[in-house]
DNA sequence: CGCTCTTATGTGTATATACACGCCCTTTGT
DNA sequence: ACAAAGGGCGTGTATATACACATAAGAGCG
């Protein structure tokens, strides 16, 4: 009965888990001039019409005000416009066409990272099992 | 054959998992005055002897000059010693006694935080599978 | 209408992360 | 011994993350 194993640091290991990806991603995203990160910003707000701040960060599972800094930092790049809704309460937010621009252009390196992940993990099976473990340990 | 299907996003998953993970052990090592990553750090300390800040860096999975400068807050704060290594090349690190007394008093909050996300997982088995996971991922 | 309550947004501050770069000291080749 | 090479360390800069707090504006009520 082990007592105190840090190798099953949860902390630990989900940090180093994100930090290696995160790595693996970015290096890819450069090329295109972002961040992984970004990417995946600039992916939720296409699919996502009309939500609020918030809600787009819920659906991230962020931060708002983390959310709120990385959208500034894509308006100030061009890549995003952000509009008051109708109703006057709250933002929303749509890619701008040098936004939509970049995506497409980023999204064939999105594919090649994932195919990576994939041949690393080794098979379809275990793909599958990290991202149910990753969006269980999401929900915390 | 999906083409595309962002909610298979390995980055998105990772960082999501590693944000809320984070935000649950910070909540309790809040109540001792460090954060998660302060504690990782100080235990990774304790663990190893004589290692050089390269090889620390390694072992945590972490860019070395990040583990600068998270040491370096670590040993403003008092909780961390710093020494040349005797063949002069490189530095090693040790716990100050106030480093120790503080990692004595976080431990019961990291294996509460620990049985919290076991609880959370539901099983022993679906733990170890996450922690598999996690761990794979790590070395990409 | 004005007061309060709720909801939504943004800022101050601190920490974390990493790439590019520079510095210093040791080792090595001649 | 000295110059070149390499390893190890820290800094400059940019981004990411989140808690505490501040601000603004619609909604409901007397």
């Amino acid at each position: 009965m082990e007592q105190d194993d840090f190798s099953l640091c949860v902390l630990d290991n989900a940090r180093k888990a994100a930090r290696a990806v995160s790595r693996h991603y970015d290096r890819l995203a450069r090329q295109v001039g972002m961040t992984a990160g970004q990417f995946s910003v600039l992916v939720a707000i296409r699919q996502g019409r009309e939500e609020s701040t918030g809600e787009l960060a819920e659906r991230l599972s962020m931060e708002r005000t983390t959310l709120v800094r990385n959208i500034a930092l894509l308006e100030r790049k061009g890549l995003v416009i952000s509009e008051l809704s109708r109703n006057g309460r709250g933002k929303h937010y749509l890619l701008s066409s040098e936004g939509a621009r970049l995506l497409a252009k980023a999204l064939p390196l999105w594919r090649q990272a994932q195919k990576e992940v994939l041949g690393h993990l080794g098979s379809n099976e275990e793909f599958m099992k990290a991202i149910g473990a990753l969006q269980q340990l999401s929900k915390l």
